[in-house]
DNA sequence: TTGTACGCGTTATCAG
DNA sequence: CTGATAACGCGTACAA
């Protein structure tokens, strides 16, 4: 027995040193050789499922291990049409607000046997070359959190490469999408804040007809004209911290006052709002000033801010993407879905939710509009 | 003319057809059935910098274009033995805290030709999983932000797949790494608050021997013992929000005492320092609590923070990691290097820079040390 | 259950 | 510069 094992091992040794010095990949025919079955055993061995009887499985096993055998991904998929790997197309932005988006993406397309090749997009131009790469690499499907004109998408349809679109939406065009309905959160959070008796708001919104913000505004905007409150003020932001403070100055400036309260596209932009508002200009928030924002970073739930801000369900949403992908992978469906969430509300301490007491007085004056100095402009 | 063209375009059309119908690929082949041109013409045209004559090239552009053919690389990495991708293998906590560098990385490999097969790890006990895959996958390198073990490390070299560690080191071990001096980080700071005169420190740590904030650590209390100063408390910390808070408790507590500083293993665990002091215990900092991080991640830029931190070359040690792994792949190098950034001083405003002006009073008796009622313990 | 023979789509070699 | 041919490493009918 001790005989027969070490006479295994040693010729793995020499056969090791031969593909070494022939500089080639160990591979199944190496296995096979040294198992003393074919090729197609060995292939089988490593197939879930396959129909091999255990002595077989055993010796190839062994012989797998002892040459630190692994299948080529590349031969596989030449031959299976799957490569097992998906492209996920995240533009910076979208990992810097929300750097759990990758994370929980990453591990639903694991869960499911799918590979992540990533592709991060500095600027939106950068879509092309990356599509480029993207048909190249004969990836099983696309996430993609960018934004892809109807050309990109017509582009998928054609090579009925399977696409998710994460957070996008494409007008008049059949793609599967998975969404948070910023829309309704833009008119939950309006809602919210007019029934605490907020009357004018100012809004810091994006900077693109198409960007989650924009929606959201269109939403706040959209209830506030139901409620027929006065139309509030919108500026455009760029989502960042800085685009807060430039925001509710601009706003205040086209008021001339302050209004009484501001909705933030997003947590950042709030953050930054309500920075500049408690340490530049010293207003007491939500006292004197109610901002709200979207998404509930991590940063919004510390101490210092404490934002009132409406959560995306952003797990299930990468699992509800993640699903819907691998099912058109699986099935070769070709058929179209759509996923939408809502987002949760998260009270705070930014925003005043609920009405001044003062009885008989009308809301509207609860928050009376402060004349500021000429200064802070 | 146009009836040469219009032929050439129905022919595409038909051929299409019929691929379509045999349910497979576009392939070299056809392109070159269509342009009347041998199937290796059509692959010197995709491969930069072969002979081909202008006139073949066009042939096989135009048609290629018209079948919408793009080469195959599972095909070509088979036969050519590159695969043109790179595993990153990075943690969710690095992802989490520090969502630039997957960007600046991505950028840097994707400028020298690389994709990015991306793994994140839940938990490190994920690593053999994605080895796994690491190898089947057939990537021309790893750069890992991750802690890899020597066995681990030992498979590359076997493999002789290239490595580069990214801000990991591994005793006694030749790899490549790119880190940036975490010991000196800690050391400048510690000289920096000592020469504004605090003397009492606390240290909020990592928890793992080999973390980045336990280096920070030694380094802080290394020299923190050179200038023979009284022993800092270290208690342990989980590099999040909570931590902060939980360690400054901690070590009020086992001091019984204010320290006159509290160093953080990280920027988030600082930032939830601070605002536990200033918040819940109600403390002025700097005035009664010098407070200091590391990392210069975004939030500590913001006006309620202004903190008091290092900032890493995330940009540069992300170009180099790629350099390192690139020449590694391109020259069949197998010596290592370890490069070595050094951090940089931000001032902020949550720590005391400067000695207190009472000229003769020693800097000790600067910052009282407080007595904290029971009730916050 | 096992082995034979073939093909996946490309690049590399070499003769013309 | 061009074309024929042989790999690359594997999965899978098919026959045994």
């Amino acid at each position: 027995m001790s005989k027969t094992n070490s006479t295994v091992e040693d010729s793995a040794t020499t056969l090791k040193a031969m593909i070494a010095g022939e500089n080639r990949r160990v591979t199944s025919y190496d296995v096979a050789q040294l198992a003393g079955v074919s090729q197609s055993a060995v292939s089988r061995c490593f197939k879930p499922g396959a129909s091999v009887s255990k002595a077989t499985y055993a010796l190839v096993m062994k012989a797998a291990a002892l040459l630190d055998y692994i299948p080529n991904a590349a031969a596989r998929s030449l031959i299976t049409r799957r490569s097992n790997m998906v492209a996920l197309i995240i533009t910076n932005q979208a990992n810097l607000y929300y750097p759990e988006l990758l994370a929980e993406l990453s591990q639903q397309l694991t869960a499911r046997g799918q590979r992540v090749l990533l592709f991060t997009l500095q600027h939106e131009g950068d879509v092309d070359r990356v599509l480029a790469d993207v048909w190249q690499y004969q990836v099983d499907g696309v996430i993609a959190a960018a934004r892809l004109t109807p050309e990109h998408v017509a582009e998928f349809e054609r090579r009925r490469m399977p696409l998710v679109l994460f957070n996008r939406k494409l007008r008049d065009q059949s793609v599967n999408t998975v969404t948070c309905d910023h829309v309704e959160s833009g008119r939950m959070l309006a809602s919210r804040l007019a029934a605490a008796g907020h009357r004018q708001f100012g809004i810091i919104a994006g900077n693109d007809p198409y960007s989650v913000a924009t929606e959201r505004q269109r939403g706040a905007c959209e209830r506030i004209a139901e409620l027929g409150l006065p139309a509030p003020v919108v500026v455009p932001g760029a989502y960042d911290y800085r685009s807060g403070a430039l925001g509710l100055k601009a706003i205040i400036a086209q008021l001339g006052s302050l209004p009484d309260a501001i909705i933030c596209g997003s947590d950042v932009m709030a953050i930054g709002c309500l920075d500049f508002a408690r340490h530049e200009l010293g207003l007491d928030v939500p006292g004197q000033l109610s901002v709200a924002g979207f998404d509930a970073v991590e940063p919004s739930n510390w101490i210092s801010y404490n934002l009132t801000t409406l959560r995306q369900p952003l797990p299930k949403m990468a699992a509800a993407a993640a699903d819907l992908l691998c099912s058109r992978i699986d099935r070769h469906e070709t058929d179209t879905e759509r996923r939408v969430f809502s987002a949760q509300f998260i009270e705070g301490a930014t925003a005043r939710l609920t009405p001044v007491a003062t009885s008989m007085t009308p809301p509207a004056m609860a928050t009376p509009s402060l004349r500021l100095p000429i200064a802070i402009m």
